[in-house]
This record gives structure tokens, C-alpha cells and sequence, in this order.
DNA sequence: TGACTGTAATTGGTTAACCAGATTTAGTAT
DNA sequence: ATACTAAATCTGGTTAACCAATTACAGTCA
């Protein structure tokens, strides 16, 4: 499952579809949190398609905390208004495959969070951590080698660190995402991981010392590279 | 699907399990990006359970881009080097469920950074969505109702007016659980809701005029309350 | 030897039957 | 009429058979 969800067009908008029609009929029906909605044997037949379709839609709605499902007793609508429910509704069935610029102003955003977080808050624990993924970067890129993963590890290493289990997780879902795009895009260049040594050495000091500030500021000058390409792509 | 995508926990435990499987199957046969994992009724097999099982695990692999099924073909592992693959790995197995401080920091720079983008981004249309959700919680919080939904459509249109599609869909994710929980621990008060009409103003206003950096400090002044509520929890 | 071809096996995805538990309903005794 | 019970029904979830497309391979012909 993708950011969203489906990946074949065809499959997505019938879902789209059914998720329209459970939109309409709690509308008709003036359903209300807790309210039960038909069984997904009557969605499917009143909506003309198989019970998977059924499942998958409740199933995404579900995963946006609209609906939810109680084994051998039902579909409910979740504790959500259904002024806000159309809203929510209407911003799902619009949203986009998200875009290699806006991942980046995103991990970007959270990158620079993180690293701040981490100097207020790592363990001991989480600097070893960070200190191996600092220590493996380093080594493959003295050899010449492609340290792309290392990177990565070292900036999910941040993430844990930051005490924020939803930025952590966020992060895991845009990650590879971006580690595609850079590497069709071919963003990283040989020279610059050369120079990231040095900048990943400085974040890892400050968080380390325990200097939110100095944190941020470095792990912005980590990203002024990254910045630049994104707004000129 | 919640954020962790499994509810119940003795499904999430068998799930994880067999993830660590799949993992150590992928580090025992050195197996690189691009290379095809074993079929799912060989796996289910070899770890002795239902290939329902198996499918749930490679789909929340999936869904974190660390493989990629192709129907009637093969899962093959994603452009990603075994090194990121067990470090993600490991992170995947170890992520907790969100905790309310988390998803209410992680909300509040989500928020501070789509209202100064949109500021940058929005279009006529987007202003014209913003001002009916202002005008629809402005009528309910005057009334004396319960404005709760109006108020966090408003918060979901400056999502989409940032023009960032991921933090639109990060937006949605966590919407609903705070939500929830905002009703569990009794956050809004009353009181709250009728400051809450000129701090929805002031951040209006300033999108409307284009001007990123008030944008940005009004909806800090907005956030404030809930800042101090969030660090005494 | 090598390119080609048709068939058989294998693949992830889909569907329909099945399951256990919850819910409703009908019946009965009070 | 009411409280209670038991059977029938309905629920989301699970499973096993099925499907179409792909792949591997043996056989054939040049």
C-alpha cells in the first residue's frame, strides 16, 4: 500500500467511487457517529460491485479514522461529525500522488524538527545508535562507494531520536519515496557526499552536546543543496 | 487501517513475526534490489502460516516501499540496498503506536508550515473554500454550538490551500486522532472557541494578504493554549 | 547449434463459500 | 404484559478454490 493506497488507476477510482456513494448514503441517511452503517454485502449489491471493492473502501476510510469496523457486529461511522466527515471526505477523494518537490519540503520540515527534538531529548542509547550509522557513512564514502542507505540510516537514526513516534513514522513513509526520485533524478552527486561527512559530523556534535539550535542550523546546511535543487526542478 | 495499519494485537504480533522472516530470508540468500522473493504459498509454508498472513505482511512492506508485488509475476525487493532494508526494517518492527503528545507536536509544525505556504501558494479558490469554513465556525461558535468540526475543516483548508499534497495527506492522517482524543481528555472549552474566531481571523487575513511570516505567527498565538496543555499532559 | 513455439507450471489477485461471534427474533413461562 | 431463553439470522473476517497473465521449459524445425 502506497501513500495512497491503490496504485492501479482503474482499481482507484472505482474505490473512489464506492467511497463517494458511503459518503451520499450516510448524507441520505443523516447517519451520526456511532450510527451502523448496511452490511458490505448490501453495499455491494446496492452499489453494484464485488464485496473486496466494499472492504477496500471501508478499509481506506478507515485508515483516516472515518469508519470503523467491529468483527460479527458491523461498520460504524467514527466519532466524526458528519459536517467534518463530508469535508474529510471530499479532501481524500481529491488528494494527489504526492509530488518529488512537495516530499522534499516535507522532509525537509521534518528533518529540521527531528534534529532539534534529538538534541533535546536522545539517550545514550540513541547517540550509539547514530554514532554507528555516522560511522558506517563515513567509511563507504572514504572508500569511494555509494553510501546513499548509510545516509538514510543516519537520518532515520535522527528520527528515532527525536522521541516523536509520529515524525518517525512519517519519515518511514517518505524516505524511500525520495530515495527513488534521487536516484532517477540522479540528485546525489559523488562531491557531495564528500562534503556531507563533514555536515553529518556537525549535526551528530550537536545533538551530542545537546544544542537544539546548532542542530537545526546544521542540519539546514545539510539541506541547502537539496533546497536549491527543489525549487529548481 | 490505522497509522500502524493493524489493530488487534495478536494479528500485529504473527504480522511482525513474520516481517523479521522476510528479512532474515532476504539477509540468508544476499538478496539485492530488483531480486524476487520466494512466491507467498512457498512462504506461508516455510513459516507455517495462512498466505492471508503473508499478503498483510508484504503489503505493509509495500506500503513503507521496501517491496513491490507484481501481479502474475513475483514481490521483488524495492531500489533499496539490503543495508537501509534492515535498518527500515528494524525501525518498522519497533514503531509504537502514536502518542497524543506526539501527534499534537507533530500537528502544530504541520500547521505553522502550511499556513505560511499557503500564504506563499494560495489560490482565489482556495482563499474562497477558507473564508466559507471560517464564516460556517464563526456562525456555530456564535450560536453557542459545538463548532469542533468547522474549526478543523478550516485547519484541513489551509492544508490544501499550501499546495504540499504530502503535508495535506500527513494533515488528514492525524486529524482524526486528535480529534478523538481532544474529545477524550476534554481539550476545548467553550472559552476556547470564541478566542478561537479572531485567531481564525487574524490567520485568514493574513493568507489572504499574502504575508507568510504573520500567517505563520498567528497561527502560533492560535496554537498557544494548546502548546501548554500538550507539555502537561 | 540456436531461434522459435506451444504447452504446462507458477505467479499475485479475485471470488465465493465458510466461520465464529454478535444480534435479532420468536416463543414460552411467569 | 414482561422477563427470559433459545434458535435463527446477520455480521465482518477468514479460507480455499479459482482466474488470467506471466514465466519456464521441452520439443521442433531451420
Amino acid at each position: 500500500m502506497k501513500l495512497d493506497i491503490v496504485t492501479r488507476t482503474e482499481t482507484a477510482d472505482v474505490q473512489n467511487t464506492i467511497i463517494a456513494k458511503i459518503r451520499d448514503l450516510i448524507n441520505a441517511k443523516n447517519l451520526e457517529p456511532g450510527d451502523k452503517l448496511p452490511s458490505e454485502r448490501m453495499l455491494s449489491e446496492k452499489f453494484g460491485v464485488t464485496r473486496s471493492n466494499v472492504r477496500e473502501a471501508i478499509q481506506k476510510l478507515e485508515f483516516y479514522g472515518l469508519l470503523k469496523s467491529i468483527p460479527q457486529s458491523g461498520t460504524f461511522v467514527a466519532n466524526i461529525g458528519v459536517i467534518a466527515m463530508n469535508g474529510m471526505i471530499e479532501d481524500i477523494l481529491r488528494l494527489e500522488e504526492p509530488d518529488f518537490k512537495s516530499l522534499v519540503e516535507t522532509r525537509i520540515l521534518l528533518e529540521l524538527k527531528t534534529a532539534r527534538l534529538a538534541a533535546l531529548r536522545r539517550t545514550d542509547e540513541d547517540l550509539y545508535k547514530m554514532k554507528e550509522a555516522l560511522d558506517a557513512f563515513k567509511e563507504k564514502v572514504l572508500n569511494g562507494e555509494d553510501a546513499v542507505q548509510e545516509d538514510l540510516l543516519f537520518h532515520l537514526a535522527i528520527a528515532k531520536a527525536s522521541g516523536n513516534s509520529t515524525m518517525n513514522t512519517f519519515m518511514l513513509i517518505i524516505t524511500p519515496e525520495i530515495i527513488t526520485n534521487f536516484e532517477k533524478y540522479h540528485v546525489c552527486d559523488k562531491d557531495l557526499a564528500e562534503s556531507g561527512i563533514i555536515e553529518h559530523q556537525n549535526i551528530f556534535n550537536a545533538i551530542r552536546d545537546q544544542k537544539p539550535q546548532l542542530a537545526k542550523q546544521k542540519m539546514k546546511e545539510h539541506f541547502k543543496m537539496l533546497y536549491q535543487y527543489c525549487y529548481n526542478i
